[in-house]
DNA sequence: GGCAAGCGTCTTGCATACAAGCTTGTTAGA
DNA sequence: TCTAACAAGCTTGTATGCAAGACGCTTGCC
């Protein structure tokens, strides 16, 4: 949440991604080129790069002459992101050979800010540092390239796991993260990679699948159509 | 190379990428704004939002007011580009249940094209299907996030051999496909998987390492200058 | 001859203007 | 009353203009 090294110049991009992160943006959401201009007080031009960037990193999506949206991944997309997510960390913890010290030491101070935020009432916060620690935890294990990619996956995930409505306690996720930090502190590299699997797949299975091909799906629940009436089954 | 379908548009940004998967477009080339723009005809917005998206997906990067520049990337970025690949590569072919006769079909057809690439004096497609191999095969096998990742990858990798001057044959990576191909036909994924990783580490195991923190290497080798004279390890 | 300051040219950074298309509200007609 | 065509407003798509900075050359000085 700290981007105030050496006078960062606060990137648009990364203030949205910060606010999927934290889930103060949801999927679906639309981000208008001219209203976000107004807010940041620039031009649509910067505007438009960052959001530019953004769709290339799979976060959000631009329908033509209509807009731009907060992506809303379907439940097939979701079980990918898993997958993927499950892929680069089971990596680099089977693959690393030592674990320096001093990364121990970083990742538990970690989990004692994700312990803080829990304990607080920054649901926000919370959601960010449960999703960074994987960020952390890989970049610190030296592999720059995957974190990256896993840092779009994590907004990814955030947005899958309120758009399917997780039911995993942060207070488990945060227990989980403990262990594995645990049985890297002492080199069983093996058992924490298994547990990491364990632990992300804990994630996914508290997930609700719902009817994803039906773009109408939370209006219609909203309004208590059934789905017997016309307009099932539009064409997506 | 064909993205002919339904009149497609041709993007800007395609084009760079396939021009450096095919090695017509190497590491460390400048890539002007107006000099694109005027060779695609269109004006410079167009070609900077290219160049922002390639940005975003680690293909080039931009020196503020100097220009925008393929990435160089160094030896540690190559070794982690390589791990991101194996992991990818090696965790859908662990984890897919079955693959459907359709999408070895599919493979084995690719792996004709690149044999005939290779008899063939088309170095670029040569060089262009050689990667997309690992693509169409991780994008067949069924996670759609992890081909897109792969894509990016394989442009760097590309990038990697031309500037570690792999020693890597064509032939034989064709081989080593086919043998992925031939395991994965028989349901013995987990050979397919070892396979796999085998035929990357070749690949990296065949890249020549350089002195890749000075930036003036290839002047100094051409130059015949050793490097014990002044300009020694200047800062990246 | 060597060095440094100054200037010109070329590049990107950013903002703005206008064109094109979608959405929605209105109105006319059956 | 319902349908369909039309029009207005708002959104993105694209081009252009100007400002700011970097590089390379020239010029002047020591």
């Amino acid at each position: 949440m700290d981007h105030s090294v050496l006078s960062a110049p606060p990137a648009i991009d990364r203030i949205i991604i910060d606010a999927i992160l934290a889930g103060r943006i949801s999927a679906g959401t639309r981000l208008g080129e001219q209203s976000l201009a107004t807010l940041f007080a620039t031009s649509r031009t910067s505007v438009r790069e960052a959001l530019i960037r953004l769709e290339a990193r799979g976060i959000v999506h631009i329908s033509p002459r209509r807009g731009w949206f907060v992506i809303e991944p379907s439940w097939e997309e979701a079980q990918e992101a898993f997958q993927a997510r499950c892929a680069i960390e089971m990596d680099i913890l089977r693959t690393v050979a030592t674990v320096p010290s001093a990364t121990i030491a970083a990742l538990r101070d970690h989990i004692r800010q994700e312990r803080a935020a829990i304990a607080g009432d920054d649901v926000g916060l919370r959601s960010y540092l449960l999703g960074d620690f994987h960020v952390c935890m890989v970049e610190a294990l030296g592999n720059r390239i995957l974190a990256d990619i896993l840092r779009d996956l994590t907004a990814r995930t955030v947005l899958i796991s309120a758009l399917y409505q997780s039911t995993h306690d942060a207070t488990e996720s945060c227990n989980e993260h403990q262990q594995i930090v645990d049985d890297l502190a002492a080199g069983d590299l093996d058992r924490a990679a298994a547990l990491m699997v364990a632990h992300i797949g804990n994630v996914e299975a508290g997930l609700t699948k719902r009817i994803d091909t039906d773009p109408l799906f939370d209006l219609r629940q909203a309004l208590r159509i059934e789905p017997t009436r016309a307009g099932t089954n539009p064409p997506r």
